[in-house]
DNA sequence: TAAAGGATAAACAGAT
DNA sequence: CATCTGTTTATCCTTT
């Protein structure tokens, strides 16, 4: 089911209906214009700037309030019959990131620095408030592929360079075993907020679409 | 205690 | 042929 998630997104709330301003700034519409897929990717009312994303936020975004949830589960009953197996309600799936909002151990709004900030990604957060940079992230792959993800320019990213984000956020993956990247293959291929695309032509693999549909309606890709 | 989510490992197939 | 990518299954641990 190749290019299966060409679904338009529907209306986007406010952002203030997401229980009050994102920590995302504006930026110009996301577009189809990337080189590495055909699709038409939606336009986004709010997407954050890969400046502004850190992992808290990213964090945050997954736990977005209830009433984002109600919003997205207009959402997501349209994006079942046009996208996923239309017997199968994304509410129900057990991959579907939507109920980690119901979570109660969600990480604070504040953001916070990366272990090893990126030129562009710096921080001014006390190093007090860093983790260690040998200690395993708080976030769940899925987490982590979100913020890989929204980190890059055109919203999505191939395998690679998933790997090549964390590895380069989160130093304990410098050294880790390479168990984790079959964790991050494993968790991609198991949520159904991650959909595939293929690549235009040049690109050597296959393509993803991710659809992060329930928390901030903004097509993510990787391939 | 059971259920569920997440992490991890492994096997396998297909693509490059 | 080696490596990478993607899928699936199984198991274990933690949390609810």
């Amino acid at each position: 089911m190749e290019n299966s998630c060409q679904t338009p997104p529907p209306s986007f709330p406010s952002p203030t209906a997401y229980g009050g301003p994102l920590p995302f700034s504006s930026s110009p519409l996301q577009t189809s214009s990337s080189s590495h897929i055909s699709l038409p990717l939606s336009p986004v009312s709010f997407p954050p700037s890969p400046a502004s994303l850190s992992p808290a936020t990213a964090e945050s975004v997954h736990s977005s309030s209830p009433l984002s949830h109600c919003a997205a589960s207009q959402c997501l009953e349209k994006r079942n019959i046009q996208c996923l197996n239309p017997n199968i309600s994304d509410q129900d799936d057990l991959t579907c990131l939507n109920w980690l909002h119901q979570r109660g151990n969600l990480l604070p709004l504040q953001p916070l620095p990366k272990m090893t900030p990126l030129p562009q990604l710096e921080s001014s957060i006390p190093t007090q408030h860093m983790p260690s940079a040998s200690s395993k992230p708080p976030y769940s792959f899925s987490s982590l592929i979100f913020m890989a993800i929204e980190d890059s320019p055109n919203k999505r990213l191939p395998v690679k360079g998933i790997y090549d984000w964390i590895v380069n956020n989160f130093p304990y993956y410098r050294t880790a075993s390479g168990g984790w990247r079959n964790s991050v293959r494993h968790n991609l291929s198991l949520s159904k907020s991650f959909c595939r695309i293929q690549r235009d032509k040049g690109q050597v693999r296959r393509c993803v679409i991710l659809d992060q549909v329930l928390f901030c309606f903004t097509p993510k890709i990787w391939y």
